[in-house]
DNA sequence: TGCTTTACTTGACCTACGTCAATTTAGAAG
DNA sequence: CTTCTAAATTGACGTAGGTCAAGTAAAGCA
């Protein structure tokens, strides 16, 4: 599937506290906070080799998951029978929030590399504990957040469809506080492309193009944003819609 | 602005029974619940007229609103200072769902039309009132709802784009009870192609296309869909993602 | 009713990107 | 190390849709 070395630069898994279920988890029981350190959660811990569906869509929705480590691709089947990726997730984030209004998931979730995440079954959220209150207010916070934020990469030339998606993930190593200059794309170009609804030539050109002109550094998988500075000014807002 | 007929084909509001927040309204008891008759909200009531904004982009969040009657769009402006159209909005949907995570507004909202709207405002969901936890549970459901359907109309040729936007009108017309196949555009070309991420001469030149084709009929800004049926279907898995 | 303005349509031309095809590069296996 | 395979790059060429420009129709106003 994916090629993504991954036997040598395996990277740590995210510490909870820089999780977005975080405050959830803490609500539910489910883990111990542990102040900073990464630490195993006491709640059920699923791994998935590069390939692997963590779910797929139609399934009955059980549970909400959080990324530990590695990246998740949610994908759908259009009509003509081919994958369509709607995003990339990496450590951190909250997958299966459909699973509240929808009966069952909506997106394949499949391991671009090997990934381990936290899973919360849904029973959780239906007891009825003197908590409740307190979990479905951070409910409302994850899922409200999820809503405002909606980056759009199928939009503009080439040129800006991929410095989006670069800049988009940049921002988001940021959030969780590694460094958002050096990135390591764990998807390969052809998965860039579906997501940027373009040619796996044409992002293989566009990256070329802005490594020529200094942009970005790119050499492999592995992307260094150099000068992506300026043109993220102008393409900051793009990114959320 | 959007020129529109409206003074003589005004439409009726919808009823509470038929909109997103109508669960909610009765937790919070904003309205009496009325059986089915359209029937004037106990609580605020928004009027606007063509082009006047409902909320405007990074203005403080003090409110959730449901449209009644009239068409809304959301708005960001890009950094190069042109409006950007995120999406368009039709009775008994609701707005500003970011108020829970976020301190402001992340869109104007603009009427197309003269446009109604019901106003929640935001301390009716932190009162600790008895019911909070069943306020909150169909908060989560509303939101769960928001982050699962998400119609991507930046994808694909110009003619999936008009369709899965005529297609995607029609389904939300059909899930209110109205009649799905008379659809009346209250926006511009220049409206939908920014949505679309086209120009407005591909918007004309795909529907007088489409139109040869006796896939649709378009008559200014009234649209029927005729054979859209077969396009439907295929276009059918596309438009949720 | 005609006049003015703005929205929409249609045509001609051009370019960014898709398509097809040939290399080159980089992991994986021996 | 060499071989094998899949991913990525690069080139040549065609086309959907962007751009520019000229109509046409319809809404608002006297």
């Amino acid at each position: 599937m994916s090629k993504t070395s991954c036997a040598r630069e395996r990277i740590p898994p995210i510490a909870c506290r820089a999780c977005d279920l975080n405050t959830i988890c803490r609500l539910t029981g489910l883990v111990a906070y542990e102040g900073g350190r990464p630490r195993q959660p006491t709640g059920a811990l699923r791994t998935l080799r590069p390939g692997a569906a963590l779910f797929r869509a139609g399934a009955p929705a059980s549970a909400l998951f959080a990324i530990r480590q590695g990246t998740i691709k949610l994908t759908r089947v259009t009509a003509e029978g081919d994958e369509r990726i709607v995003s990339f997730h990496t450590p951190g984030e909250v997958l299966g929030l459909e699973a509240f209004s929808m009966g069952a998931y909506v997106c394949d979730a499949i391991a671009l590399e090997p990934v381990q995440c936290c899973e919360l079954p849904l029973p959780l959220f239906s007891d009825r504990t003197a908590q409740r209150a307190e979990i479905a207010a951070a409910l409302v916070q994850l899922l409200s957040r999820a809503v405002a934020i909606r980056p759009d990469f199928a939009r503009g030339s080439a040129r800006e469809r991929v410095m989006n998606f670069l800049l988009d993930l940049s921002q988001r190593y940021a959030e969780r506080g590694l460094d958002a200059s050096e990135l390591r794309l764990s998807m390969s170009r052809l998965e860039i492309a579906n997501l940027l609804d373009t040619r796996i030539e044409t992002v293989s050109r566009t990256l070329q193009q802005l490594n020529r002109e200094q942009v970005i550094h790119v050499r492999g998988n592995r992307v260094r944003l150099v000068n992506a500075a300026s043109e993220l000014a102008m393409a900051a807002n793009e990114r959320s819609a």
